[in-house]
DNA sequence: AAGCGACTGGGACGATTGACCCAGTTCGAG
DNA sequence: CTCGAACTGGGTCAATCGTCCCAGTCGCTT
């Protein structure tokens, strides 16, 4: 292993403990998978953190800073309202779909979290950053669509993340394509009732 | 500890599993703990079970199997479509307030039973009775509201599902009450609105 | 009363875990 | 070139895990 500076080797550790976590949960995700993984020996881990727990902790800020830049690049310019959220939901389900193991990690990083009394503020920072994402994604959708939504941008991102999550913990479940697809059409059809029309100057009379 | 049933064993040892899980999460219920708290000794766990999994395999199945009949008594009679999926709503996060850990628990049964390849066909059978109490409920609040729904109810039991999966991940991470009602609030506002007045001989003219 | 099978207590096992330690090696600054 | 700090390999530790085993006890049947 080449001789790397103390940040670059903490990131790669992050990073080989992802792909352990994708691969065999958060449970799997011990110091000897991550650093086998990493092709480092024992020592570089306890070298570079504290602890394991220290570890998740910065591989969960990781993951929160890094999943805001995911999926806006699904917001397509002229489309109308109803046709953008579904378009999002659509793009997320599909990136659920092609990398299932992903999205639960991300679940039981939140359990693990809850359950570790040091990490425990984490998962809120993890919703913060969630609706976060979902309040940008609305905001240049209706912004493209040229509308406004009748209620605050904070609730409506907050009951965007309830679809999203509970489309993809029924759907992990049982893997039901169609029904997914229900549950993405009722939440596009109400989320877009949402909005109203910008009355811009020449539609003024 | 007196002489048992080989069934009544296995029951309270998965009461006890229960009762850990519930405190330490499923990382914490150890086979030691586990007999711990149902005050047994650990030749009596193997004596009863084959394996750990084996009795993670039943206490799943008894969850599922018993989880059906915990909310029906908040139908209330002859109010309307809106205040009764509120009511109902309300009831389940009432149930959530007052014991966060066991939710948290489902979802960590869930996520350990998909990255156990023997139990991994579990969150199917979860899931498909979490519908089903979804669709008993959502039956019975229609008929005491002279209502029925325009969308296949299996459709609305999944949306509704979805709901308050979503709504409670969010709770358990940031535990804002508030934003939890406003997305019980929504909730309530969307799925009753699909509802249809039944046109009893009394309404026509 | 005797015997058999159900059941238990206590100990032990091998494996795995997070953490630690220390003697070496390597690199860059001076 | 030298020296000190960054870094690594390999071994070790105590704790904990699921599982197993066996001698003993209990209660029911006959």
């Amino acid at each position: 292993m080449a001789r790397l500076s103390s940040d670059e080797r903490r990131a790669r550790l992050v990073q080989a403990a992802l792909r352990v976590i994708d691969r065999d949960g958060v449970q799997g995700a011990t110091t000897r998978a991550i650093v086998a993984e990493a092709g480092m020996s024992l020592a570089s881990f306890h070298y570079a953190f504290r602890s394991r727990d220290e570890m998740i902790s910065e591989l969960i800020a990781f993951v929160v800073e890094n999943e805001q830049q995911v999926s806006l690049a699904a917001v397509r310019p002229g489309t109308d309202i109803r046709t953008a959220v579904r378009a999002g939901l659509q793009a997320f389900f599909e990136l659920l779909v092609s990398n299932p193991t992903r999205e639960q990690a991300l679940f039981e990083l939140m359990h693990y979290s809850l359950r570790t009394p040091e990490l425990s503020e984490l998962p809120r920072a993890q919703y913060a950053s969630y609706f976060r994402v979902a309040r940008v994604l609305l905001d240049s959708g209706a912004a493209t669509a040229g509308v406004t939504w009748s209620l605050p941008i904070d609730e409506l991102a907050r009951i965007l993340i309830a679809f999203t999550d509970g489309l993809t913990l029924a759907w992990l479940a049982d893997r039901d394509d169609a029904a997914a697809a229900v549950v993405m059409d009722f939440a596009a059809d109400t989320i877009s009732a949402l909005a109203v029309p910008i009355r811009t100057k020449e539609h003024q009379r």
